[in-house]
DNA sequence: AATGAATGAGAGTTCATTCAT
DNA sequence: GATGAATGAACTCTCATTCAT
């Protein structure tokens, strides 16, 4: 039982640290070496619990994308769509406020373009980003349903807008520097989605 | 002169060989010798036109860049702002659409997250990013003074949010094979940004 | 006592299974896991019962040898040489047949050309091997010394070619799959041995 | 044609050199560091030629194969299929006394059971092993036919019993040292493969 | 004494860059 | 100036051995 704890701390404390040092220096100029450094351990200590650096990386993605999954999943109970993907986007900035290594739940959320993770497993981000998109358009379809949003746009291209700008957001953010208050940026945003940018 | 012709004849094949290759698998896997060999030269060949791996990229960039950036540049005598968003998105989609290494192109306008190039050459990329900004920020503020924009919304702000709508539907339009017909999107988008999703 | 058995016991176990794991794998292949696992005890505690990885090997050979020798020691009582050399060659065959690891015992009865056994332990092997020879040339000697055998060849180039015969026999026994009969090879053998190929 | 040259002359060198490596320390215990030190080139020099390091060892195998094969072969255009025995066997010595690295040629001759071969390119060994053995069986079908040989015994068999002779006294051979006049040993072998070591 | 995870030295291989021709 | 082979630093991954539990 102890043993098992210990196992998981370790392998905590490596997808920790391999987080941090893929978010500072990709996935490319990550060494394992770095990443070995930074969780504590000796570099073969990393492949007990990884059979190479792919599945390092690999299970950051899977376990972040999990995480968000899961915090986001919890608002999709709310009646009202709109109020729904309020929510899911206050929760998604919250994560990203939260953790610092933004770049790789921007990755997972899906619309990264590094190489690197296209070459490594594409299918995983691939799938990860499908379970959010069918989250969004899922909101969306209820919201057109219901005469909320215009139908004159299929719901997938709402929700490849949509994405677009939340990501235009983080990546200014990020760029900017990451200054607190990133959650409040959440509501303008859907106001802009809803009004767009037209004077009234 | 004519020397001075074969020189530039030879940069340039270089330079259309190395963002074939770049496209095609990004910049760390994109070998000094598939550049080469995709340009009909020899390995050391590329050497005399450009000192490091990182010039040759750094260099596509900016050519890539310059082209884009003059092509733009034409629509932005149109009297009507809206009118020179709507013609600026239609001319960058073309662009994207005849070429078919649209990742290069993609991350010299700006929004690119690749690891590579972020190691490489950010400054390079900020600056010709900001360069475009600086073009569709003149020409909000323009919207905005004549009020057919809102200005509750900073400047900065809208440009961002146009851009990731544009950046999304590039993304989306890579991600489902590039197919024809990008350019009339453009006016949609613009719609879109002008109105948002909202029920009429 | 029981201390004393239950070492024993275990130490045997460790070299039978580390007997058939080099034998199915070679020096170089066999991981010190795997003769953990096939003995079904933790990686650590080979190293409570040998030194390291050569001490293994260096054991089995020894344990084989003694095996072997003490098997074919009991026919040297035989008063013909030439019926010694018959029931030498018969048990050592017959020893073959009854373990699967041949590759070691062979190895152990002194021809082997392993180049990791080379480095292990060249003059273990070389000690063993004189054994056998010098039974063998016990023999020899004997049979020449009765008259029996030609004298015009030293005793040592006759064990050699004795022993040519026999690893040939071996080796093309291993090459065409072990097949059951080995034993009955002995006797053609001893008579190919005294009379040669010549047509009578 | 002077590229042509020397890259076949570097080729050689890095085979050379290998030989000698290998021949030393075997196949596991030779690094190609080692390698490319012997042959005074730097350590990616030997990958320009060979993809790896099993395909050095294989290219040495092919080498010394068709070597030792293209001399053998010229002897047997003699009538005498006893002659023919006795002029390949003085032709192996004679190429064993001149090189070095008579591990290789034992290997390529075929009995060899160093594992790393083995799990290489047993194949190409076993094939190799076999043109040598098929030149074999022919002189000696043609020397039972002849009648000049016993009849009882299959070709095949024979020929192993042959080759284990020859096999032990190259052993035998190394063991001692490799003391020039391997070559005269070569008579004596036929003549005990002919008659046997029975007292006249 | 058994365990099994941590260790870290070491090897094969890649490839950007250099340089003799 | 073009060539293309040589270079060698650097990196990933393996596994014999150690050691805390």
């Amino acid at each position: 039982m102890v043993r098992t704890e210990t196992r998981a701390a370790y392998r905590e404390a490596i997808l920790d640290a391999a987080t941090r040092v893929f978010g500072r220096l990709g996935f490319q100029d990550a060494k394992m070496a770095d990443i070995a450094a930074e969780a504590g351990v000796a570099a073969g200590t990393v492949y007990n619990y990884f059979k190479n650096k792919e599945e390092v990386f690999r299970s950051i993605l899977q376990r972040t994308h999990e995480l968000v999954y899961q915090r986001i999943l919890v608002h999709q109970q709310l009646a009202d769509p709109i109020e729904r993907m309020r929510a899911s986007t206050r929760e998604a900035f919250d994560f990203l406020e939260e953790h610092g290594a933004l770049f790789l739940l921007y990755v997972s959320i899906g619309g990264g373009f590094d190489w690197a993770q296209k070459r490594i497993e594409q299918a995983l981000i691939d799938e990860n980003h499908a379970r959010y998109f069918a989250l969004s358009q899922a909101t969306l379809r209820d919201a057109v349903e219901r005469g909320l949003l215009r139908s004159d746009l299929s719901i997938e291209r709402l929700a490849v807008l949509l994405s677009g700008l939340t990501d235009a957001t983080i990546f200014s953010w990020v760029r900017t520097g990451c200054p607190p208050g990133l959650r409040t940026q959440a509501d303008p945003l859907i106001d802009f989605f809803l009004h767009g940018a037209k004077a009234p």
